[in-house]
DNA sequence: TGTCGATTTTGACATAATTCAAAACAACGT
DNA sequence: ACGTTGTTTTGAATTATGTCAAAATCGACA
């Protein structure tokens, strides 16, 4: 159990947690480091893992016929980050995730968490849990890319996640808004000229 | 136990039950009738119940300042329905969900399904590959959204539920697929040209 | 079965957002 | 510190989609 306390603790945030089950769940946790640019996910490679960040930042993002890519996910420390589609069903991936800095992470695999789920409920309880929220984010996230102009949605993410529109590339984030990125420029123009 | 064969089934579908296990799921059950045009979830109103539908169609939706409305998910016999960011945090709803048609449902309180998982783990793994699913599911909405034109997107849709596409109004689906009810109607009229 | 309200269609026009290509700028590795 | 490569900015031209209002059609139910 050397250094699992930043995920541990946020298991924790969900469920308790005696130092038996820290032991058990830390027994599955593998760390790692990722290089800058290095992908942890490609398509056609199953994704056996979900990864934990604890230091550094991802995105997640698929690349359609045309060539144009577009943004599923970001998660910098303390986030999870997987093509979960592709690691629920155990079945090839069609996304790319991608360290956008140097990383430290700690992933789980497939197999080892639905044996932990299964012997012990806590975790069953846990990744339930965790992944209602995810679903219900999700959600709003749809309803967003509905209801607003590009406009919008950028200052209504640069509301919510302040952090990662400094951290993150621009093209990254106006293909995770949705928008183009030479639009994307112009948007913040426009509004750096008011104020 | 009188007819819940079918969400029994359903559940089964993910996770082996036994009759002892059926008999404490069906206590939680109640069936219910809904007329069309009827709201079993309406904003600021806690959604109290996971709604499954037994017989008939429903959707959710939400209407924004500009009295505008976006469909988030339509919901026809055998899918669940609710307004889930308020159901799981057992907060005040922000969308609508409404009957399309005459409908049976069956519903389950947030309280007694967090006691059920509490004390039978296959039902907090059940409900543990729902949500993993549904949030699979909800990515991959967000991903045709993304990259996608609104022919595209009518097309994709129309080749997954068929069947929906039959049953709801055209402005719902318009409202859906993220595009004005002209708009769908013109996709229509091109592509009836062709073929 | 006819009527009224709800839904869909149509066309003209308005606007948001994209595309492309070039220039300016930043940042990374050696 | 330098050059190279990747990223962001700009402006002009183009396209997809929205808006509005009127007409046509559908469908529930009295």
């Amino acid at each position: 159990m050397k250094d699992h306390q930043n995920i541990i603790n946020n298991i924790k945030r969900y469920v308790p947690l005696d130092e038996n089950d820290e032991k058990q769940f830390s027994s599955i946790v593998r760390t790692t480091k990722v290089k800058r640019r290095q992908f942890i996910v490609q398509p056609n490679f199953v994704c056996s893992h979900q990864t934990y960040v604890v230091k550094g930042a991802f995105r997640s993002y698929f690349v359609n016929d045309d060539g144009i890519d577009h943004t599923i996910q970001f998660a910098i420390e303390d986030w999870f980050i997987s093509d979960f589609n592709s690691y629920i069903n155990q079945t090839p991936a069609s996304l790319f995730v991608e360290a956008l800095e140097y990383s430290i992470v700690q992933q789980i695999s497939f197999g080892d968490v639905e044996e932990l789920c299964g012997k012990n409920p806590k975790f069953e309880r846990f990744f339930r849990l965790v992944a209602q929220k995810s679903f219900a984010y999700s959600q709003r996230r749809v309803l967003s890319n509905l209801g607003k102009s590009a406009e919008e949605r950028y200052l209504e993410f640069q509301e919510l996640y302040p952090s990662i529109v400094q951290r993150v590339p621009q093209y990254a984030l106006a293909s995770y808004l949705g928008m183009s990125a030479e639009f994307l420029s112009k948007i913040r123009k426009r509004l750096a000229s008011k104020s």
